[in-house]
DNA sequence: CTGAAAGCGCTAACAG
DNA sequence: CTGTTAGCGCTTTCAG
């Protein structure tokens, strides 16, 4: 049994709303009472009961973190850009996976409004859930997904540049057949990611062949496979956009099995720079993101919509930026 | 404003007792009366407000995880096992970041306290707070951290052993010299480590050099400028037992930089086996620990533990293994 | 099987 | 400046 206002009151002799008072720092209560009674509660070890606290106040200063899988490199530094903001401004974090499941997502969803965290930062396994969402009726920051212009705040980075970049670099380096290979096509992200290498394609004046599109997940293994896919085919391509590094690592280990020399005779360019990517042993060239920025980014914009409730949706897009290293040519080397 | 059981009641004419009896599926209403209540709620979206649950059950089916350092991937993979098995038990999670900070740990610790968690899982990342958590009286398994035998309860794994067997292993291959490099020597498991790494080099009756033991943090950086102290020194080591696979990460970029040859003339054995290290690239031979597992063991106690309040504090301790791979010369080669 | 009433620990009016 | 009084939304006695 944990003690309460009432424990220390009655210790002290006064009224349990004064020791509210005192705690919660508001005026009414004399100094040298104010005191007192902090001392007590010190003394006592008192923590103030945040279910009750939050119960009265309708505010639990917890906001959510919904993303897909903590095990992906990419999520745990942004997880530490909304974790650290939260702390300087006072909050808790209340951390989910949702593993790219719908279900999963949705049940942790209810267990946060449940919690009654007072907003939400998510980046959505799939668009199943929106509506889910919407309805939950607190304020929300979707992260690396666009739901819709007008009424969601957004931050999230130019996925479409960024593949932009990595086709135009490829071709700057001489590659002649360059394809994509992404993760789920649920994945906002990653379609973005597609439909930028296939707008680059076109801006080259380029053809765009359906078969050198493969999707699969972002894993390593079904980079390895879609890559194995792709180079065995008779007309294979020289070389890729992945989805984000995972995958490129992934095909880079069917590259070096196959003993393809990379970057001679094949280009690859990842997504994300996860730390494996700049590895010396690795040097994967790389479209970079600043992750702990976007989680910060996505909790300020969170607490201002917290804070003022009318706040109108925002959406923040973030440049990312192309990392050359080892697995593209030098451009010089071209032409 | 979210809907609450009077209301439900209110709409079906029936008490709010009824209402809170059925959702929360006890005995005492009628099973048509039940059937309609659950109809309703769901119709509504009705989600129970965990808060006010809370407060008069005084259990909020959440447990808290607190570790060092999200960003290192030995954590997340742990995290990842443990939030699997709350899940599974129908508990939700509250994750915490210390960032190998004694303060904020404390924060930490003070944000769970308040929030009532039933039970909590610790990483400590010093001894520091190990009084206030006993004063939380709370069920607590520690992770990684052996603090009492007798009276806490703690899941981690053989450190000692997992040192020795990189060492007997390095040893096995013809390897002289054998340093240690860790982390902080506030961790436990750096500390057990290096003790193993002693422990072991003394029963094969090799004497033990304090030269030969340095201490830094657990990242890149700190392997790579440790390394380069060591290997730099007069008489350097010709093989190096890193405290974790960050570390020897760093170590092998400096290897790299100054052309030593891996493994012919230059050993190398990380700890816990993160994703970078069994790259086709990296080829690290290290030391696995099985991290999931490690997460859902310390869940499953906890549960335990909370369940049944005077269970007995118990260890449970996993044995590593040596994965050897191409940072080791192979055994045969040796003598 | 059902409802009324009490109270979890706290904040927020309302009086004195 | 202080204390008294209501609830917040829910579970849990205790009557009916």
């Amino acid at each position: 049994m944990s003690i309460t206002i009432v424990d220390i009151a009655q210790k002290l002799g006064v009224s349990y709303t004064s020791v509210s008072r005192a705690l919660t720092g508001k005026k009414g209560v004399g100094p040298e009472t104010r005191k007192r009674i902090l001392a007590e509660a010190e003394k006592l070890g008192y923590q103030p009961n945040a279910l009750a606290r939050g119960l009265v106040s309708k505010s639990t200063s917890t906001v959510g973190l919904l993303i897909p899988d903590i095990t992906n490199p990419f999520f745990p530094e942004v997880a530490r850009g909304v974790e650290e903001a939260c702390r300087q401004a006072g909050y808790n974090l209340f951390l989910c996976n949702s593993n790219w499941d719908r279900d999963q997502e949705r049940r942790c969803l209810e267990a946060l409004q449940k919690n009654r965290v007072d907003g939400l930062i998510i980046n959505p396994s799939s668009a199943a859930n929106v509506g889910f969402i919407e309805k939950m009726r607190i304020p929300v920051v979707f992260l690396n997904t666009k739901i819709d212009d007008r009424k969601t705040s957004y931050v999230g980075i130019d996925n479409a540049l960024g593949a932009g970049m990595a086709v135009d670099h490829l071709l700057a380096c001489g590659y002649k057949r360059i394809a994509f290979i992404g993760g789920t096509d649920q994945s906002y992200s990653n379609v973005q990611r597609q439909a930028g290498y296939v707008g680059a394609l076109r801006l080259h004046g380029l053809a765009v062949e359906e078969g050198l599109i493969l999707n699969g997940s972002f894993d390593t293994d079904s980079g390895y496979q879609l890559a194995r896919r792709l180079l065995e085919s008779p007309n294979p391509p020289d070389a890729i956009v992945a989805g984000n590094d995972i995958i490129a690592l992934g095909v880079l280990q069917y590259t070096q099995e196959k003993r393809l020399a990379v970057p001679q005779d094949f280009g690859l360019v990842g997504f994300d720079d996860i730390y494996a990517a700049g590895l010396p042993q690795v040097q994967l060239t790389t479209i970079a993101l600043p992750k702990r920025q976007l989680g910060r980014q996505a909790f300020s914009m969170l607490l201002e919509k917290m804070g003022t409730p009318d706040t109108p949706s925002a959406q923040y897009v973030i440049q990312p930026q192309l990392v050359v290293r080892n697995t593209t040519r030098t451009p010089s080397t071209a032409s």
